[in-house]
DNA sequence: TCCTTTGTTGCAACGATTTGCATCTACTCT
DNA sequence: AGAGTAGATGCAAATCGTTGCAACAAAGGA
């Protein structure tokens, strides 16, 4: 039995199905160090099978992120980026004018998402932010123009 | 002198050109009651100028997002909204579940963004968020599963 | 084990957005 | 006003992600 077989009956009680193209995409997702785009793990799972079909990381990709398994972010640069949501949770900040990208803490989001269950009654998904902006070393050059 | 000549006056100043194409962008942004796709504006503008091509549109958005003009936000269903960002500041929650869409007070991410500027230094451009998540309705129902 | 149901796959076609390139034009300087 | 330059345009081709569909296979029950 492999180490995904927590995550293997999170899928099936749902009503989906355990394929040999899904344990794949699985598996790159939980050995990734960080963020992979949806070619990356194309790529990842082509190596074992040769006949996957981009379509079916997608597919894959969209079903276990409504499960809340894993996280897409949008970072600017074109595509998006999925993570394994166990791991630590964390956002980025993005500075539109230098491209740098700095890490926020979880805690300043978790207040936010607390706040709005609390007045609202909306749960967010408050997983994995980027926040685009100006980093502080852009912001003075910036302001001495 | 129509009521775009300050946004022309900003464009200018950052090294760009005012074209007639730019300006029929402009106009039916800063008219837009709300969110506009990039193909809605390419219909409009056609109206006016039937030669515009869409990658112009494209181009355009792009130029005005960098200057932070307009916020580019993507909902889920697909393609991306834009939004002239002087019009009142307001953010989504969208339910994964439901699709539904509510309001947000710009006030709940306000704080954040002057926490993190307090904090870490970094200006966050917080325009416009879609933030996705369960609503109060479908969290009652799925929790009753 | 065999059958049925239902979700999944690969493929191809599609829609949305981006990019390369030659041409054109708004703006600046003279 | 005329010339030069950098940025913008239109077109076509490429890219990225999504969708329809027929064939397929996993899960559950007889």
């Amino acid at each position: 039995m492999s180490c995904e077989s927590e995550t293997i009956d999170v899928l099936r009680e749902s009503g989906h199905k355990m394929t040999p193209q899904r344990m794949m995409i699985l598996t790159s997702l939980r050995h990734a160090s960080g963020h992979l785009s949806a070619a990356d793990i194309f790529e990842q799972v082509k190596a074992a099978y040769p006949y996957v079909d981009i379509s079916t990381v997608y597919r894959t990709l969209t079903v276990l992120k409504e499960m809340r398994l894993i996280s897409e972010t949008h970072m600017g640069g074109g595509d998006a980026t999925f993570e394994w949501v166990a791991s630590e949770r964390h956002h980025h900040l993005i500075c539109r004018h230098c491209n740098g990208v700095t890490l926020l803490d979880h805690t300043y989001l978790e207040k936010l998402g607390s706040q709005i269950e609390r007045e609202v009654g909306f749960h967010a998904d408050i997983d994995h932010f980027a926040i685009f902006g100006l980093c502080a070393d852009c912001k003075r050059e910036t302001a001495s123009n």
